[in-house]
DNA sequence: ACGGAGTTGTTGACAAAGTCAACCATTAGC
DNA sequence: GCTAATGGTTGACTTTGTCAACAACTCCGT
């Protein structure tokens, strides 16, 4: 019945690496993209091309930010735009040769974060963790 | 490698229980504690009595957001002070009568949320969940 | 083919949460 | 005793999130 605290320890989690990545945010936010604007990039990298509707569904996120958030990274050249054939009320969002340079280096400060975080769990604890999350 | 999708999954989890909670609100929130005040009386509930130091530990968030974020829960009357015998420095939290009503309600919107959220789990799974993340 | 109902995306105005640095009071270590 | 570290508070600020209204478009039934 407890599962109370599958919520609070998710929020821990989610904190933690917030803030380690913070942290090194310097080595490698050079656009200055933020933890909102890098989780969007890189989601958006692993679906591409991606409408905005899609990447709301993906992210949970109230589609007013979203709206925002893709505004700021185009401004910055990360991201493109082209037209949605089939549907004329949604562009196709891509990532520019900028935005996927942006997202390797984001990748690897994530990954190294989630080294040191993850680092008490085997190998197979972290394909449950995955597995198991991805269901949800 | 790709653990870099966890950390994807589990802010997407974050968020979702956070936009359903914020759709029952009305139903519980009496005090208009919020979900930051929500997660701190969580917290605390579970470590009463706690020094704000703890808090900001278990929580991973910036002691001036924990002091803000306690003494907007002091002012409603659901958080209390006490003195903490061998450091002048700190004061020992807990929770009021009042306090521990609304973490029952909370406790129990939160059930039903995670409920909802989680039904794709079976119990073994939600274990193995609570197991991994709480070594992490 | 047209008229309403639902989508997609945008904007505005605002509330909540997080960040950063400076600052007392106290405690602990030489 | 002095210095350094800890617990807590405050101020000023940036970033995120929320809610409601809106234009443009698609879908569907008649």
């Amino acid at each position: 019945m407890a599962d109370i605290e599958i919520a609070r320890l998710v929020d821990r989690m989610t904190r933690r690496i917030h803030a380690a990545l913070n942290g090194k945010a310097s080595e490698f936010d050079r656009h200055r993209v933020g933890p909102a604007g890098g989780i969007l990039l890189l989601t958006l990298a692993d679906h591409e091309p991606a409408r905005m509707q899609d990447l709301v569904r993906l992210m949970a996120r109230d589609k007013s930010q979203m709206t925002r958030g893709v505004q700021a990274l185009e401004r910055k050249g990360l991201i493109g735009r082209q037209a949605c054939a089939g549907d004329a009320r949604a562009s196709l969002l891509t990532l520019t040769p900028e935005g996927r340079a942006t997202v390797d280096a984001l990748e690897a400060a994530l990954a190294e974060v989630l080294g040191e975080i993850l680092s008490p769990l085997s190998p197979e604890d972290r394909d449950r963790l995955k597995d198991v999350l991805r269901r949800i």
